[in-house]
DNA sequence: AGCTAGTGAATGAACGTTCAATCAATTTTA
DNA sequence: TAAAATTGATTGAACGTTCATTCACTAGCT
């Protein structure tokens, strides 16, 4: 059914926003449901709760940044240019999206985010884990677990981004030396 | 007057473990209270708000961050040793005290964070500035601005610190592996 | 006695959720 | 084919609960 499929879609992108702007506590289901132009009611047609509304819209986020990212990969290059190319479609993604960006952020740190959440099935992480592995078989990475890899990578493009979200305005000074992050982190992570 | 001090760090201390548990929303100002050995009113003899409470108990975690991280630096040291113990220090403060994590993350991901409050006197973000630029100013560190360097190192110690939180069982496979993250981090940032 | 700090029941607003009523579309019937 | 019946999504007012905040009162100190 389209008809369902499109609602939930406006709902998400409707809680996104709010969610961006005013927190989870601020963002009522009312307004959720005024702002995708459906009455209160409808919200709880599409889900049982704003609780498991928010664990869906979690999982469909993901979805998408595991698209962007996956379909943008060519993994017949080299890694290190993989690598890059990976930094710069995550970077510019979260700069696009800033609503992905802060609703993820807000999510991962609140008790919404349980082990055991974490610990589910998750295609995003997956693919991230794959990624990193390759990136150690072919001699391009140190020798450490994907995870451990993917803590220092991730974590250096959330606190980017969100450093570029809050000093938008005095950013202009630094902004030349933000191409070198990336290279940092491979600096890091790179063999040898 | 000490009472006023005290039973202000008892509220703290309590809307600190709370907030890790339950969230900002999850934690109303009369469990803070009773959790405390208050009254509920009494809170407002503290605090005008909630949100002004909150808003403290940021600036409150924030010098208890700086007095643990600033006392035990030692700049006579060489800058590569300042700052393997520098990671030390912050890695078990948050370790030790997850709350103060949990707590500290939760806030800067949340609308309570503002451009205005990054901006306004910041002595943990000011520290923080100095001892990087100490570190370019030895040659030590790649010459980039102080804020950059502190988001990849900063980034990095979060991220591994709610990784450890979060898969604390599993972890036993990649313990040995730990150790080589700030390794990484100054890889990344170490002049040449 | 006067003063301050503390109390906790009371208040009122906001919120998540429910549900009887409505509406549009589709299917059935004649 | 046209009217009637059925279906299920949608509505939004109403409900009950929770919560931040207030305030009349008390306890304890000087």
């Amino acid at each position: 059914m389209e008809p369902i499929q499109d609602k939930k879609t406006l709902l998400f992108e409707s809680a996104l926003e709010l969610i961006r702007v005013h927190g989870f506590h601020g963002t009522p289901v009312s307004r959720v449901a005024r702002e995708a132009g459906v009455a209160a009611g409808t919200v709880y047609t599409y889900f049982n709760s704003k609780d498991e509304m928010i664990l869906e819209l979690y999982k469909y986020v993901k979805l998408k940044v595991l698209a962007e990212v996956s379909t943008k990969d060519n993994p017949e290059l080299p890694f290190q240019q993989r690598f890059f190319a990976f930094w710069d479609h995550l970077t510019s993604l979260y700069l696009s999206k800033p609503a992905f960006q802060s609703f993820m952020e807000q999510f991962v740190s609140s008790p919404y985010n349980t082990p055991e959440l974490q610990q589910s099935t998750d295609l995003w992480g997956a693919w991230l884990g794959k990624f990193f592995e390759q990136g150690v078989a072919v001699g391009a990475l140190k020798p450490l677990s994907p995870q451990i890899l993917a803590i220092m990578v991730i974590g250096s493009v959330i606190s980017l981004v969100r450093y570029l979200t809050y000093f938008e305005s005095k950013t202009q000074s630094v902004k030349g030396e933000l191409t070198q992050i990336p290279q940092m982190v491979w600096d890091g992570i790179k063999n040898h």
